[in-house]
DNA sequence: CTTCTTGGATAACGGCACTATCCAAGCACG
DNA sequence: CGTGCTTGGATAGTGCCGTTATCCAAGAAG
């Protein structure tokens, strides 16, 4: 097909196919001439993913390219590669490791860890993004004076460790290796805005039920 | 205190929060002459307030605006207040109604309410933000493909009632009706972060638990 | 008195996701 | 055989947004 073909069956322009044709998210058509090239459905189902991955997962673009990056290179395992994946994933910003909230929570998130017992997480302390963004995020409640301590967050990572069981079940139906890669990866960037999605109709659902509409 | 000091002791520049003054996310300080104004503790915690939800919340600053506006209208209950706040969430791109997928998608996300017994969410219907992010994320899984139905929603939507449940506890607290309904603007806003850290944690762990890392 | 600091107004900046404009090379149809 | 359309590539421009820099006149400080 046609670059205006591919356009109408993604909902995608033209003019954004090749913005992400030239940021390499997608590889170039087949060249049949000079101003002509053909692409497959291959490029059709990539080009959906990178929507996916920028409309509702809001990745930056440049991110979504280091993800495939990661996704493509199948020289690496599973876990390895599902986790450069998640560590290309738009990270909080560096906090400042001064700061005694900053440190404070630091400890608390890795008492966490030792509480819930994950081994293979806490190989990563200080060093994943998803780590950092959790110590930065608990920092911040505590500067506001919440004294959400390691109790609090226990229960809840029990919850997103039965979520993650879920979304790795998953993975393992699919049928063929970059299938189940490709399933690990969108398991964590378009499930992510689901569970929110999830929270919040249930929060909303809840403060319902507890308080009335009044 | 000035605002050299109220940007001192807050890590945020003197720019910066003539720019949040500006935009009215901060009131202004008292002001003794016209070119002195006296900043008090109110006004350090709700400018941290805003830079935990700018940075780790990722909203923009009109939508922290708009929140706040929510928070600290007192004409309303708490259930509406907080769901005033969630609506004001950044939102999906508005789906495409005629789109197959979409409006697949949409059948089963109501069905999903159904089954859970959500009756109030369901009042909400295509008109919350979150309903229509869900909607928005599960068409785009089947449109890449994967049969994800409604029986694999609904495990996630009970983990994340569980989720919302403990929000709401914490929620109940809180001293004062005011720090209730901030608690549970943050329980929306800052949790969620958290909750997508302890997400992607947990992948990780679970994919070394089950794959290892060769 | 002079030098520094204050807060307010305004303009500029940098990043990012697109989008619009050109262009020369092909194709399609009377 | 043209004439006008479409194709893909290159380049520049747009709009938004969070932030920062520049001015300024009015006070404070030594």
């Amino acid at each position: 097909m046609r670059l205006t073909e591919l356009s109408e069956r993604s909902g995608v322009s033209t003019a954004t196919i090749k913005y992400y044709l030239r940021e390499g998210l997608l590889l170039p058509g087949r060249e049949i001439n000079r101003t002509t090239a053909e692409y497959d459905e291959g490029h059709l189902r990539r080009l959906r993913l990178v929507r996916a991955m920028v409309q509702v997962g809001r990745l930056p673009v440049a991110t979504v390219k280091e993800v495939l990056g990661h996704v493509d290179d199948d020289s690496l395992g599973r876990t390895v590669r599902l986790g450069a994946a998640l560590w290309a994933l738009p990270q909080v910003p560096e906090p400042d490791a001064e700061d005694a909230y900053v440190r404070g929570a630091h400890e608390e998130v890795e008492e966490l860890l030792r509480t819930l017992g994950w081994s293979n997480a806490a190989l990563l302390t200080s060093v994943s993004p998803a780590f950092r963004s959790l110590v930065v995020a608990v920092a911040a409640l505590r500067r506001l004076g919440y004294d959400w301590g390691p109790e609090l967050l226990v229960d809840r990572a029990r919850l997103m460790h039965r979520a993650a069981v879920l979304d790795l079940d998953f993975v393992d139906t699919q049928p063929s290796e970059a299938e189940r890669v490709e399933a690990a990866v969108l398991g964590a960037i378009l499930v992510e805005p689901m569970l929110s999605a999830l929270h919040r109709l249930a929060q909303e659902e809840e403060s319902a039920r507890r308080y009335g509409f009044e």
